[in-house]
DNA sequence: GAAATTTTGGAGTGTCAACTCCATTTTGGC
DNA sequence: GCCAAAATGGAGTTGACACTCCAAAATTTC
């Protein structure tokens, strides 16, 4: 049977990583900053080669850490991909962030989707959504992280859809049009599209798929 | 240095399960059946796990068959890992053969929606696709099995273009619709919707993006 | 039916990766 | 400066997993 306080060491390093924390287990500036060092190499590594192709000993190496040092942040290999989910969540939203506000027009979404489709030319088309990946590999192996996972797309999705909703509720779509659907579907072209860039190496498919979506949205237009 | 009679018994080995051979290393009936066999088990437990999470014991153990039976068909795991993508791509495109010929109408693009949603409430929307599976978790680590992805997806999106394109020559999409382009950006939508389907253990997202896609080749309709 | 070839059984083997342990150094609060 | 807690070094342990080896049984071919 697991002892119920290693559960309850996990939560305290967990919640030590996260806000405040005065008691037990706090980290230092300088733990923060190792901290920090680990997850980053580890997600860079995770997204190069995914999770199961990334041994906590390569991660090692990148953050130029001691096996010690890694286990004393992350009581084990779980707890790092979770802190990895949590970063790329931030990243690939916070790096959307400055567009996300912009999304109640035309210009805006267009913008949106020309930014999208250029980082992954700057990436030659390799490694597809940061998200979407962890995701496929992720989603049937462990539950806590789907639903980690389902949170942080739950976060695009509606980033997306309040602008949507902004340009419905100052009546500029046609009173059938459903912000909400053609928010969801506007994501879903664009992790498949992402996919099919990662496979095929090359964005016809993601420009594809969000340009008969924005077209669709044009359509609306009241 | 490699030998190079070691990558010719590869060959061999890979040739012999395809089709027509008389020279050494051909395959009993009996032989296919196990080498079937192995490959099923191997794709079940794949989509299931991941590539990753599957180990050759596992597969060894759902075919019944022993390590050296195993290694008998398959020179080392990557050329299991192929044939199952091989697999998985006639199981997925096989599936939706009968389908694929009633593409060239609204009504068939919405009965092959319809199945592709139901198939999915069936699964109780785990695993994803098995192919996109596949692409997501092997697109970087393997170019050759990347390579063959690349053709599945090609396969796929040619079913469907084929259906549009047929509607455009008769005349019944605007001058200015592009088939190619929207068949496209349907696989997107599609691929994006599964992976949303098995994070939120939901098909809106799916449903969302094929229905948006085809209200917009409705709305295309000259 | 005998020889050649394929198929199968099952016990290894070596490597690698996750995780542990304990001693030592560094840091932060008072 | 002192003490407690945090951070670090690095060798070690354990188990899993990909892959090997050799001999025996079954099957095909002539």
């Amino acid at each position: 049977m697991e002892p119920f306080f290693f559960c309850y060491t996990v939560d305290m390093k967990n919640i030590a990583s996260n806000g405040a924390n005065n008691g037990p287990n706090r980290l230092t500036k300088k733990g923060k900053e190792t901290r920090a060092r680990i997850v980053a190499a580890a997600a860079e590594l995770m997204f190069g080669n995914g999770v199961a192709g990334t041994s906590v000993e390569d991660v090692q190496r990148k953050a130029s850490v001691s096996a010690s040092q890694l286990y004393h942040y992350f009581s084990e290999k779980r707890a790092l991909i979770a802190a990895v989910v949590a970063y790329q969540t931030e990243q690939v939203l916070g790096a959307q962030e400055p567009l996300f506000g912009r999304l109640d027009t035309l210009e805006g979404l267009q913008a949106w989707r020309d930014a999208i489709v250029q980082l992954q030319l700057e990436r030659q088309c390799q490694g597809g959504c940061p998200i979407g990946s962890l995701a496929s590999e992720l989603s049937e192996t462990d539950a806590a992280v789907r639903a980690e996972l389902a949170e942080a797309f739950g976060r695009w999705e509606h980033a997306i859809a309040a602008g949507l909703r902004a340009m419905a509720a100052r009546g500029e779509l046609r009173p059938g049009a459903n912000p909400d659907r053609l928010a969801l579907a506007l994501l879903a072209a664009l992790q498949g599209g992402l996919l099919l860039t990662q496979v095929r190496r090359d964005t016809e498919a993601l420009a594809a798929g969000l340009d008969v979506i924005l077209a669709h949205i044009r359509a609306q237009l009241a």
